[in-house]
DNA sequence: AACGCAAGCAACCGCGGGAAA
DNA sequence: TTTTCCCGCGGTTGCTTGCGT
């Protein structure tokens, strides 16, 4: 049997509140106080389902909230507790006052979910040269401000045609890089493992290789064994050729287009955020990243591993698979008082 | 100046936990 | 013990705004 609805959706409104729906809200409550959202409605006589009213009331009626942007060392914080809890934004946001669980998700998603993804590309990056030089010159980032949109980071359909090229049709660029490659995750089997890679922007797209993540699992694991080819530019699924011939090996490619929107457009492709977070858990090598990283916010000085930890391992991933059981509510009070000390 | 695209944020949705009946 | 209801959480969606071309 399934749930019943927490309200009557027939002639409920929905979308952006007016001032008008705030002000009747916000005397409700005021003179009522909190609680009973489901009753709510009806007495205040708003045409808005409970849980609509007490998101509303919750993330930007209430007197005592914050306004204006997370300053550093809210963010800081924010990155501390995420190491710990996850993906606990109501605990987080407990620990922030005046900030709400979803404004510190959104920050998150937005704002520091980028940093994540570029730190990974240059940490990574930066581990190349451990191996093979880097080109002499990479072309400079050119993307507009603001976070990584979150059609970019959708991989390529691995559906269309198009987008599959037999490995016999690529050639190396010449600006590809051998990175050490890890052996403590594979990928899915018949599948190549790991990587990351450098962007360049502002050339042509000229075809999609089968390294992207979409298409990783359709490279040919005969063509070097153990090795594998991933790529992760800006625009994270962008890449154009692989080959590697050394054992132990990966390539690092460089990009050919920087909008992989229009392409995602073209081929009606979909997916959600976290497929590529899972993916990137099943793909990267965190400890090898953890250990060669350097700080988001400083890259002059390393980062606690506590907060290190929390731009790369993904909440679910972290609680379930990496650090045993969940932590009870003392245990995380304990915790959460630990970072804040 | 107009258009298209991407970022940011507000709001919605589904689910799970806990309390009450 | 089971069922029902309410609340709260986290994930996701879609609208608005602003920037780049």
């Amino acid at each position: 049997m399934g749930r019943a609805p927490c309200c009557e959706k027939v002639g409920m409104k929905k979308g952006r509140w007016t001032a008008e729906e705030d002000q009747i809200l916000s005397d409700y409550i005021r003179s009522n106080g909190e609680g009973s959202w489901r009753a709510l409605p009806k007495n205040a006589g708003l045409k808005r389902c409970g849980k609509s009213c007490r998101l509303r009331w919750i993330n930007y009626l209430r007197s005592d909230l914050k306004r204006g942007n997370i300053t550093p060392e809210e963010e800081e914080l924010i990155v501390k507790l995420h190491s710990t809890l996850g993906n606990r934004w109501s605990t987080i946001a407990s620990n922030l006052p005046g900030r709400t669980d979803n404004e510190i998700k959104n920050y998150w998603n937005s704002h520091l979910s980028r940093k994540l993804h570029n730190f990974i590309r240059k940490s990574t990056v930066m581990n190349v040269v451990e191996n093979a030089p880097l080109p002499p010159s990479l072309p400079p980032q050119k993307r507009r401000p603001g976070r990584t949109s979150r059609s970019s980071m959708k991989p390529k359909s691995i559906l269309n045609p198009r987008n599959q090229k037999t490995p016999n049709s690529l050639e190396a660029n010449k600006n590809d890089v051998v990175l050490p490659i890890s052996t403590k995750k594979n990928a899915q089997e018949g599948a190549l493992n790991v990587l990351s890679s450098y962007s360049v922007s502002g050339a042509e797209e000229t075809g999609l290789g089968p390294c992207s993540y979409g298409d990783v699992r359709y490279c040919n694991p005969s063509i070097n064994g153990d090795d594998g080819v991933f790529c992760n530019n800006d625009d994270i699924y962008n890449t154009n050729s692989f080959l590697s011939d050394e054992p132990n090996a990966v390539h690092v490619f460089s990009s050919k287009s920087n909008n992989a929107e229009d392409s995602d457009k073209k081929r009606g492709f979909s997916a959600g955020r976290e497929n590529m977070d899972t993916m990137a858990d099943d793909f990267i090598d965190w400890d090898f990243v953890c250990r060669e990283g350097q700080s988001l916010w400083d890259v002059k000085e390393g980062p606690p591993e506590s907060v290190l930890s929390s731009w790369l391992l993904d909440g679910e991933k972290f609680e379930s698979d990496d650090f045993g059981e969940p932590l009870d509510l003392d245990e995380e009070n304990a915790m959460v008082a630990w970072l804040l000390s």
